[in-house]
RNA sequence: GGAGGGGUACCAAAGCGGUCAAAUGGGGCGGGCUGUAAACCCGUUGACUUCGGUCUUCGAAAGUUCGAAUCUUUCCCCCUCCA
């Protein structure tokens, strides 16, 4: 949506705007009026469903930042409750249902990354964390639906993409699915009444979701509530945002390391990187543009977006060590040392190991004819040499005065062996 | 509940008794070119292998046959139309 018409005065929302945060709003001018009287509180539910979020819901956590920068207070909704229906919106079928512990789970491990980006310090912007299983697992199916069920209309629940979308393709959406913007539009209600919290924000598949509940506020409530959304992030290459070599871009360190963080932003599309600069960092706008602008080596964009990313999620001192492996692997063909490692044992080593079995052992190919395939097609190298002997044995001559052997697998997965 | 149609590898989709580890497209992976980009070109894409082959796969199970993804029976699941 285009807002370059409305003449928006709070601070917040105009760099919302500038960075492309702002899709969709339900009243813009209003919204802009009340931020500028007073501190808002907002909020975001996040699913559940994995142990951690994706680069996808990053744009969401950026927006949570934003707010605090302007001394707003974010409350990030973990839906222990919702996670358990499934929200049908931008799904083609029904998802796997998780049982509560595994959401338990998930939520524990999802929180971490919003106590690492989000600012704790300050009291009045301190992020609040809730779950909507608190409320909604103690609701009576029957006064529910006097109250809360009575303001939703069929008619109308038909229409939402979410469902309409289903039911046009001819996928079966389940009566647990279709109530699931019900349960969403009453968080909203219960966090308005709780918190005082009178903005929900979500991906753009959120819309329906969101605006049931600012409806269901005015209804109940009869008061006013708010609802953005931010856009749906496209690729110039028309690719799902998130996909690297090594699958899903996990915010945890667990599933996803710091350095294959920094490596995933380090090889954005050139087409991609004044928007991502734009979204995924702190760089001011005008000083963004004024980049693209001035620096003709794109690449060097490129490792400041790598770096302000990653130092965001990870810290600063992690996106210094993953350049700095970049660096040494990449330009000097070096051992960065912060690359993954694979380590043997000194005995394994003495009886020598099968280059087949210690790349299928570790992980790194899933089978040995993967690993024949790469041979033959001269994938494999060891210290940057080239290997061309499938049998090839991995012994104590192959390792230099050094104590480390590297090896590599295309030109961007790299591995070192070590002793152990 | 009745009548049809269908379930094939990561996805889509061909094959309908042997020449099928299964066409083709997409995706993935690798190589080349480059800039760790894009585009393009090439290769590869079940497992194990002493590279001769061997083993397991076409919804599940049983059967016919020298031989089955292909034929038969039962079961499970999905879709369409009717009620």
């Amino acid at each position: 949506m285009d807002y370059t018409n409305c003449s928006m005065k709070n601070a917040f929302l105009l760099e919302m705007q500038e960075r492309g945060y702002l899709n969709q709003c339900t009243d813009l001018e209003k919204l802009d009026s009340v931020c500028n009287k007073q501190s808002i509180t907002a909020y975001i539910g996040f699913d559940c469903t994995a142990s951690s979020l994706h680069v996808g819901s990053l744009l969401q956590i950026m927006v949570l930042k934003l707010m605090q920068k302007y001394g707003h207070r974010p409350i990030i909704l973990l839906g222990g409750g919702t996670t358990l229906i499934g929200d049908p919106s931008g799904k083609d079928s029904t998802r796997k249902i998780l049982n509560q512990k595994e959401i338990k789970n998930n939520i524990k491990n999802i929180k971490q990354v919003f106590t690492k980006v989000l600012d704790t310090s300050k009291n009045k912007t301190k992020p609040i964390f809730v779950d909507n299983y608190d409320w909604l697992a103690k609701l009576n199916y029957i006064d529910f639906l006097r109250d809360v069920g009575k303001h939703f209309t069929i008619n109308k629940m038909l229409t939402f993409d979410s469902v309409k979308l289903r039911l046009e393709r001819e996928q079966s959406l389940s009566y647990m699915e279709f109530n699931y913007m019900i349960l969403q539009a009453y968080d909203f209600y219960q966090l308005f009444k709780k918190n005082k919290c009178i903005l929900q924000i979500g991906g753009s598949d959120q819309w329906g979701n969101i605006v049931s509940g600012v409806e269901l506020i005015r209804r109940m409530l009869k008061k006013e509530s708010y609802g953005l959304t931010t856009p749906l992030i496209t690729l110039s290459s028309g690719a799902k945002m998130g996909k690297t070599e090594k699958g899903a871009v996990w915010l945890n360190e667990k599933l996803f390391s710091s350095y294959d963080y920094w490596q995933f932003w380090r090889n954005t599309d050139d087409r991609d990187v004044k928007n991502f600069l734009n979204f995924f960092t702190e760089i001011k706008s005008d000083e963004v543009n004024q980049l693209i602008e001035s620096e003709k080596n794109i690449n060097k964009l490129k490792i400041l977006l790598a770096n302000e990313a990653t130092k965001i999620l990870h810290g600063e001192a992690a996106a210094k060590k993953a350049e700095k492996t970049a660096k040494e692997t990449f330009v000097s063909g070096g051992f960065g040392s912060n690359l993954p490692e694979i380590k043997i044992k000194k005995d394994d080593l003495n009886q020598g190991i099968k280059i087949l079995d210690l790349l299928v052992l570790n992980k790194v190919m899933s089978s040995k004819s993967e690993v024949r395939r790469a041979i033959k097609s001269n994938a494999l190298k060891i210290n940057n040499e080239v290997l061309t002997d499938e049998n090839k044995v991995i012994s104590k001559n192959d390792f230099a005065s050094d104590k480390v052997l590297k090896i590599s697998f295309g030109k961007k997965k790299h591995y070192l062996i070590k002793i152990i």
